[in-house]
DNA sequence: AGTTAAACTTTGCAACACAAAGTGAGGTGA
DNA sequence: TCACCTCACTTTGTGTTGCAAAGTTTAACT
């Protein structure tokens, strides 16, 4: 039916895939605003970004304006890994659904 | 944006939500289709269908007929579940798709 | 009795999420 | 200038769990 191997196992986690959703509705997050989306603490989610950043799916970007800010937003491959990994989600829902 | 802490940790594995996605398009699966169907060891299996029973999710029925054969199947709570894990996994599609 | 297959159980390990506490850089207020 | 604060990050420790591999049990079939 499904190749459920196929679910990128750095996505498919609560914590990483709802960071993977917010990147993807705006250009850019900051830190603070992620952080205040999500139930997480500092740690967590900085090691989170960090894991995505390795995979290559996310940039990294720190400024020093008023206050030290750091950024992140998709790469084109984080970018095509997470609509991969919605591609999947959509044939679960739909056969979940029939 | 989404409350990502409601997402069922149970059904949210890779292993898991292959056997659930399964059961949920059928009335019942045999063990053996089950492990047809996905690439899975014995043990890794049993040990997935073992946890969804204890969560209240499976049925285990076995039976002995020209080979002993076990059949698995969602109880309505499982079903429930799953369903509300759908919803989720929609409106995370459709966040990303926008 | 010996073999084979189904459906487990057990064991062991490596990976990982997560919390909590500590660090350091760079403001800000008194 | 000194204490304090926030942001972003690191470190440490703990508990959980996914997973493979090997062993076990039960029952049929020869």
């Amino acid at each position: 039916m499904f190749d459920f191997e196929k679910i990128d196992k750095v996505i498919h986690e609560k914590g990483r895939l709802g960071i993977m959703t917010l990147l993807s509705t705006r250009p850019s997050w900051s830190f603070q605003d992620l952080k205040g989306e999500l139930a997480m603490s500092d740690g967590n989610l900085v090691t989170h970004l960090r894991n995505l950043h390795e995979n290559g799916y996310v940039t990294i970007t720190k400024e020093i304006l008023d206050r030290p800010q750091t950024t992140y937003a998709l790469t084109d491959k984080g970018r095509t890994a997470f609509s991969d990994y919605l591609t999947i989600l959509e044939q679960i829902v739909k056969a979940g659904r029939s």
